[in-house]
DNA sequence: TCCCTTTAGTTGCATAATGAAAATATTTTA
DNA sequence: TAAAATATTTTCATTATGCAACTAAAGGGA
């Protein structure tokens, strides 16, 4: 007779995100023990209810104990959930989606047992461990829309930055090339309009950049200036 | 000491939605027990893993035992987690979107114990159960975010419909008047779209309603005609 | 110094999408 | 037969889009 169950496995997976040399990087770590060792995965790790306060918490601190990074950003994605999706048994996935800033991407601790490797998020070409090719699919999907929907990615920009650098940030994550007078035209009339409703919390000029070619205006987001 | 927490309690709640008389509107159950005795909810129940195979089919299991209603369309929204969320302890409720065809409204079936009533998703001005206010909330949201991206709410017209009908209930989910000739304009051209990628899984032209003023045609999806 | 190269940022223009209102079309009812 | 009601299309001024060309501001080499 079946074992009866009452209590699924509760995991959070971790997609974060960086963008380097025009790439949309994914990290993912190499499964050292079973199940599915010697697989490429997402972080993640078990909630532990006596610990985390929700969900989002304990994709906080997973992503602390495995790559020692406390992520400025941190966003649910989706739940992924069944008896086979793990080998283990009945169990749910919360992913979830992080994204680092382009100045902290070689600060992520390399992890005593498994190694720890940035990876293009798009044709990395690897078996995934789990249902994790899904999960990377899903987020980078989320990731998208977001820019699409016209949402600046300034989680990934450093603290100045061009509007240029912006730009090739975003096409990064479309995986297409992007107009420069129309994404320029864009970000303006949105400034504007954000302008007449809060005068004050809006991005800011900043100043020039130090460059080879003719300097560019370097701008910053204003504290409190979400995604 | 605390007692030391291994497994959180695992819950699908249903925003089950209709269209009726203009109005968005959601199916609420008046809770008849502890906790929360007394306050309006969103029908849910409890996660069984021996019984469901992954959260959708527990959704569709609650629906059913709750209302009776064997749902057509049924999605994951988001989900909520805490420790305090809900006064039983951590807890994790899975938030699904249900869909009733306006032919079907009156067939829910009323169950013994708990009074179920359907509700103006917007205005009903009740204080709800657990966080049940936020639920109802992100669930319209993401209705509404659909209808936005010009998904057709199928789901909630009847088998034949006028454009007028698809209009009104467009109108319904989003809370606001849309213009007539637009509406249509879109419509026509995300059908010629789709026709030239695939001649054949489109709406379908129908006959002439019988009416009261000039009849309307009558539309009707295809079969495999996706939300 | 004077071009040439490179990247930044703007402008012009043909075409398509939008929003509002008016014009037509097809019924039933008075 | 005219009026009322609803369906469906058209018109048109305004705005957005995609693309290409243009101007601007540096550095570097002759």
């Amino acid at each position: 007779m079946k074992k009866r169950l009452l209590y699924p496995t509760v995991m959070v997976d971790i997609a974060i995100f960086s963008v380097d040399k025009g790439q949309l990087q994914v990290l993912l770590v190499h499964r050292a023990n079973e199940p599915e060792k010697g697989l490429w995965a997402l972080p993640g790790g078990f909630l532990k209810p006596d610990e985390d306060e929700d969900l989002e918490a304990a994709a906080r601190r997973v992503l602390f104990e495995k790559i020692g990074v406390k992520t400025p950003h941190l966003e649910a994605v989706c739940t992924f959930s069944g008896r086979e999706r793990d080998p283990r048994g009945w169990s749910i996935s919360a992913l979830y989606l992080a994204l680092l800033p382009h100045e902290l991407i070689h600060a992520v601790v390399k992890a005593k047992i498994d190694a720890v490797e940035w990876m293009d998020a798009r044709g990395h070409g690897l078996v995934m461990a789990f249902d994790h090719e899904e999960h990377l699919r899903r987020a980078i999907d989320f990731l998208k829309d977001k820019v699409v929907r016209h949402a600046l990615p300034l989680h990934l920009m450093p603290s100045h930055f061009t509007l240029t650098a912006l730009q090739r940030t975003c096409e990064a994550i479309l995986g297409e090339p992007l107009d420069k007078s129309v994404f320029r035209r864009r970000l303006k009339a949105a400034h504007e309009k954000r302008l007449a409703q809060d005068p004050d919390l809006v991005e800011l000029v900043g100043m020039k950049e130090t460059g080879h070619q003719r300097p560019a205006t370097l701008y910053k987001a204003r504290d409190g200036f979400t995604f």
